[in-house]
DNA sequence: GGCCGCGTTGCTCAAAACGCAACGCGTGAT
DNA sequence: ATCACGCGTTGCGTTTTGAGCAACGCGGCC
């Protein structure tokens, strides 16, 4: 469709803040982009973007056409994945932005598994929190949210809530190891090892540490899970995870490299809730639609009757 | 914008069931049409009409996509209405699906109030029954529908139902005018003129009528109101109205010329719902909105009082 | 079998979109 | 204070896209 490429050219400069960098974006030279976004500002009778020395902006106008831009651009690409799913081929691409946890094993597995039905279908994955993943649901940047529960309300929709517990990694001739569900004082006789505030598996920790006298400074901090498991590795360290995101959570419990993790009493620490979020009243296309059935099938049953 | 020429003809096409009446439609010649066509074809990978050797009929790609079609169209009127209502000025065109019954006081009433406020609105008014309502919502050919309802589960959305009670219209010097309620027995012992079957009014009637032993044909029939007023006003024969559509009904009692209305006891008459249908989560353009806004807030003020 | 109306296609020309280069104008560093 | 940089914007020549016209092929229908 012919004025698709306007609206995407219009979707840069938004995303970007400017006409040029749209334009370099699309490979295209500026007066095009700008052509293109006069015309339609013409047709509509109303500038959408206001004009800074540094760029432009998004004006009151601009955020609803912005809104219907974005909508248009999603309601094409799902009537052309109804129209391959009709014709037999499955193909599509899905966008997910998702919390940290979910990186190392869950969503590999799940998208390999979802891949090996419909190769066709592409994904791209997105780290990102809370409030960025509520953004990106509403912006059309990523159809599906996969993210831990804050104490806020979120304002998309929630297709499906599962109670996550604490995990504790360290390695896997650790004191510890022998246990088989940890309390939370037990893991304090050791140094720990923790992530930065922000993360999922951090806040779940703090909140249930909140007035325990055993708590301490952590011994290192990082933003890099990928670090903390070398550490926890080769020390007695311990670290903490979401349970989805420890090591040995998903079906696949391969590269473990010297770690291993063992659950936390829940009467220690209340779980969080993993949120599978969708736009309000949106129709996603036909891959997104089915890997929401998959996941959703999946933790359903894995996940659920872990909880105690 | 420029693709949205190409969607009206699409849709042009999808309505008229031919290519070339479609470019006499739209002004403009069968080959740009058919060219046009054929572009969107291309770029969706599948024909979306199938080629008869009297035209054209959409196939199961062309279902799907002339839905998307027809959404962004309404979209687009939306945006635009947000944008003119953004800027105060409320402009925009409603387009209306509703029962006989309305036409001759209601709908004029309420548009010309609303019209006084907003003159820059302007309204298409269509009569059509229950079923065809709901294909005109459906089709986003009306915004919304005013019918009564049928025995029938809508498959719109309704979003208000107020009761309606059936009224006798008669001379206004008959000799039942003297009384405020009618039995039905009474009104039967004058000769009866009725619309035909499918106006609802006597289809309320008839389910009213079912067992009575002093059912009797009528003495005229037609589908125009305009001859039974007229018919009703020079003899001591008696029609039936919803409340709705009676003379008297709303606060432009005006130009009845000889004819009054009386209701029918209820003990009579179980009466029947007038119901404003909307399409399933579609946002209405401003103008749309605020109209339902207004006959709603009529409608509750007005008619829901008088039930009893 | 001829006729009519349908969708479709080559061709020509007008209109729209594009790329290039240049301009005016703020901001921020020098 | 000045200069340079990056921004949006515009004039112009070129290229691509779209429209109209006429004609063709094809299937029903009288």
């Amino acid at each position: 469709m012919k004025h698709l490429v306007t609206f995407r050219m219009i979707d840069a400069i938004a995303r970007t803040g400017s006409i040029r960098s749209a334009a370099e974006q699309m490979n295209q030279t500026p007066s095009a982009v700008q052509r293109r976004l006069q015309n339609y500002e013409d047709e509509l009778g109303f500038e959408i973007f206001q004009r800074t020395s540094k760029g432009v902006r998004l004006n009151a106008a601009g955020e609803m056409a912005i809104q219907h831009i974005r909508q248009t651009l999603a309601d094409t690409e799902r009537l052309n994945s109804l129209i391959a799913d009709l014709a037999g081929l499955r193909r599509g691409h899905v966008n997910i932005g998702c919390s940290q946890a979910l990186m190392p094993y869950f969503l590999p597995a799940q998208i390999a598994r979802y891949q090996a039905r419909y190769p066709e279908v592409t994904f791209n994955v997105q780290v990102m929190e809370h409030s960025r993943a509520a953004e990106a649901l509403e912006a059309f940047q990523v159809d599906i949210a996969l993210v831990f529960d804050e104490k806020t309300v979120p304002d998309y929709e929630v297709h499906l809530a599962v109670p996550q517990r604490l995990a504790a990694i360290m390695a896997s001739d650790h004191p510890l190891a022998r246990h088989k569900i940890l309390r939370l004082r037990q893991c304090y006789e050791y140094p720990v090892a923790l992530a930065l505030r922000g993360f999922s598996g951090r806040m779940l920790l703090e909140r249930a540490l909140h007035g325990k006298t055993f708590k301490k400074p952590p011994i290192v901090q990082s933003d890099s899970f990928e670090f903390l498991m070398a550490h926890v590795a080769t020390t007695d360290a311990i670290t903490f995870q979401i349970q989805i995101g420890a090591p040995g959570a998903s079906q696949v419990a391969a590269q473990d490299r010297g770690i291993i993790s063992r659950e936390i009493d829940t009467r220690d620490v209340t779980g969080g809730m993993l949120l599978l979020g969708l736009k309000r009243s949106r129709a996603l296309p036909v891959a997104a639609s089915r890997f929401v059935e998959q996941i959703t099938l999946s933790l359903s049953d894995e996940y659920r009757p872990s909880v105690d």
